[in-house]
DNA sequence: ACCCCATTAAAACAAACGTTTGAATTTCTT
DNA sequence: AAGAAATTCAAACGTTTGTTTTAATGGGGT
């Protein structure tokens, strides 16, 4: 090959332009264009703009994914071994900390929980799919782990607070990076600098969310 | 006029279809196709695509936001006049409440509502901007009623809580019309035909995450 | 009847899109 | 070194996009 691989080249900078400008507004121009690439080796290495993007999710979920689900399988475990239920905020801390810890772990990474971020709201249910259909068994396992930790609400309760937990997490993922001209920021808010922070904030009211036990 | 008002016509067909397909996905071919008006009536009504949408939220936020503004001013009044704080569940449900009933007051209201869901993770800055120019000064004063109500708690701690509150409804707006293709639902859970359950569980939800004390 | 002005209509604009083609080039195999 | 296979390249394909232009239409006031 005449350059470093130009399928992961294009990989990177397709996931940088999809989480930035979207699906549809990244144009394979503007990904070759980054990647220095072809515009036909898009289709030559992929066979076309969705597969492409079905390529992008599969390379860090293949990644990403089995870290979430041994941090859950582990929960249950050693909940089960000291005889008591799991605890909600393991639960949450497993379904949400390996995309912080993710994130900085390499650089393009970033990039991709951005994606990840933006893709429950992306309108095309086909695109939206690709990403639903690898995150599936996710929230069956979550939601499978909360009926043990709260055994006392019903199913139907718990399967749409875990909605609003999905529902809060892409929201910050997909802020992340553009903190800045997201919101005009009231005075003396500031943005924190690592993340460890906002992962406690939002531990602390998911939880706090799911464990309510009025209505 | 020929036909009720082309412009009245083009606003409800953008409104239902940047809803359903998002709006750089939405041709203005398509709208007016459905608008049943000449493509080049965009142009002379509103000038641009981008005019076009900021008519489409224009048209239903200055009904909208008034009632909100005016049931979080009487939630502050209430309070003040019973010498209290006002209550968590009361600012929620003046911030959400609106949008819920306001869904199902008028035929068209349902895709706007489906389109405020979406926005907010609109990669297109300009359009998102439009948005949440509109929604700042809600944002602002529910932030202030939520100081008043949990003054122990620091204010980029409600900052952050309000932010995840944002995701968690923003979330459950957008997935409304789609329910059936958004997940697989597991077995026995239902979608609530109306959503006044869901509003609840809603509330429930984001009044113990907003209220948690540790951290 | 006339003119005026708001609205509609059809057509064309240049630009950008995803995709395909076929030949040139590089890399690997023997 | 020679042939086969993999990869890259420039160019063009046919559509579709938002926007503009120019002409036609239609009703209300004088």
């Amino acid at each position: 090959m005449s350059q470093p691989d130009t399928k992961q080249r294009i990989l990177d900078a397709a996931e940088r332009l999809f989480a930035k400008e979207g699906f549809h507004c990244s144009s394979l121009r503007g990904i070759t264009r980054e990647a220095e690439a072809n515009i036909a080796a898009v289709h030559y290495h992929f066979g076309s703009k969705e597969a492409l993007i079905e390529a992008v999710f599969e390379r860090r979920l293949q990644q990403l994914n089995p870290l979430r689900i041994r941090q859950m399988e582990n929960v249950r475990e050693v909940a089960r071994q000291g005889g008591r239920r799991p605890k909600v905020e393991e639960i949450l801390r497993a379904f949400v900390e390996p995309t912080f810890r993710f994130r900085d772990s390499e650089p393009g990474t970033r990039h991709f929980v951005t994606l990840v971020g933006r893709v429950l709201a992306e309108p095309d249910d086909r695109i939206r799919g690709i990403f639903v259909r690898r995150m599936m068994p996710i929230f069956l396992f979550t939601l499978e782990l909360l009926e043990e930790a709260l055994p006392e609400l019903p199913r139907p309760t718990l399967f749409w607070r875990l909605h609003f937990t999905i529902g809060a997490v892409s929201h910050i993922l997909q802020m992340d990076a553009k903190f800045q001209n997201f919101v005009q920021f009231p005075e003396g808010i500031q943005v924190p600098n690592n993340l460890d922070s906002l992962l406690a904030f939002l531990l602390t009211f998911l939880t706090a969310g799911l464990e309510a036990q009025n209505a």
